[in-house]
DNA sequence: TGTACATCAGTGAACGCGCGTTCACTGATGTAC
DNA sequence: TGTACATCAGTGAACGCGCGTTCACTGATGTAC
């Protein structure tokens, strides 16, 4: 049995971080305060000293939270899909992301953008941190379990073999250097195109930015990765 | 004649913004302060304001700064390659980019991070933030000139097309679909990839990131653009 | 079932700090006649 | 060349504000016997 404090206590937990998530889309990590989050809440500052010890806690809380959205995201949309075809997994997972980043601007901005200066990310955010990256590399080992891949070969110098299998073996993953080359490609243009679309850097350049994150996803499935 | 009040007031500018960019270093865009400027500078707070009219001006001209140092630390490198060939322009440029993020890590995250929310980038940021984009676009145009670019052709959907046909005709530039398309996939790559080596998203991924970029850029010169 | 004690939530005042911006002012540097 | 005036740089005090964090405290909720 659960009892009544242990709820309220929970419960106060989630409204604090949801004043605080408001907070960060209208001024930024900057502008999260602890006084401003207790005056909305009704409550006097330092009874948030009760919740969270101080305000760092609190932004490691909502970094956190915001790797978890984003990973949770993406697993539910990688488990959706029915037929567990590897490119369409790819595609479903790509674009789960495009769109997290799109409801949550300025917590992708947290994770995705610019580290806070001094503020070093604590042992807490390692584990969630990984959470997408694990529904990515779990299609690759499918895919080439399956051998559903078949990109043509580019050339990989041996000093990126070796980086390449001591990746291998700290992930514990059974992807060949081609796949995990391609693999690790398209991750970095997938955010870095999502990045260059909600940081503006498309402003004047392309229009229908929807329509161009659609085209790119379909060509790293394709043509880098090699999706059959 | 440069009068002696005209030289002092430059001076002057150059001192706040180089103090400015220090606390930026240090703090990040929220810890850059007036105050704490004025007294490093043994100055009054107020007298600031005979320089800069708000802080927010101030950032701006941090940031029109960035966008030039960038831009012509490109420049630079394009110019220094004699005999012209494409690939090794494109390669000198990108490496320049790599390099200018590692040795202005700050100014980095101000123009290719988290925009400061609230903050609407002003007319004066679009040309210097044009700059670095120039010399990426003119090599282009002359690799395509030359003939020197021979890629595998890839399929661009008709709504890519269209997009890439109205981007041609606004930067008045001579690029087929083929090559714009590829362009613009390896600048958002190569982006990409500096924003995830220099914000540490790499941390537990990749041991020698030098090494990678390396990889990467000659991965997108010949398999992604095909420079001959 | 009732009582005594421990745990917890929340209060209110205070500490000590920093910030951007304004304003009336003094003195020095430039300019026009 | 000298004088009268305008421009500019910098001062110092003030306004009004917000912040994170600590601390001794009251009163309510839980727990052990």
């Amino acid at each position: 049995m659960v009892g009544i404090r242990e709820r309220a206590r929970a419960e106060h937990i989630l409204d604090i971080k949801r004043v605080a998530g408001e907070q960060l889309s209208t001024s930024g990590a900057a502008g999260v305060s602890l006084r401003a989050i207790a005056r909305e809440l009704g409550m006097v500052s330092s009874a948030i000293y009760r919740y969270f010890p101080s305000r760092d806690e609190l932004l490691t809380a909502l970094i956190v939270d915001a790797y978890d959205s984003i990973g949770s995201a993406a697993e539910q949309a990688d488990a959706a899909v029915v037929d567990r075809n590897v490119r369409t997994r790819w595609i479903e997972v790509a674009r789960s992301a495009y769109r997290w980043a799109g409801e949550h601007h300025t917590e992708y901005g947290l994770i995705f953008g610019t580290p806070v200066p001094g503020y070093a990310a604590p042992q807490d955010t390692i584990g969630p941190a990984t959470r997408f990256t694990t529904v990515l590399l779990s299609l690759l080992v499918d895919a080439q379990r399956r051998g559903d891949v078949n990109a043509a070969p580019t050339t990989i110098r041996p000093d990126i073999r070796r980086e390449l299998a001591s990746m291998r073996a700290r992930l514990e993953i059974d992807i060949d250097d081609q796949l995990l080359a391609a693999g690790l490609l398209s991750w970095v243009t997938l955010f870095g195109t999502i990045s260059f679309i909600r940081f503006g850097h498309f402003t004047n350049v392309i229009e229908d930015c929807d329509t161009y994150f659609e085209h790119v996803l379909t060509h790293l499935g394709t043509s880098v990765i090699g999706f059959a």
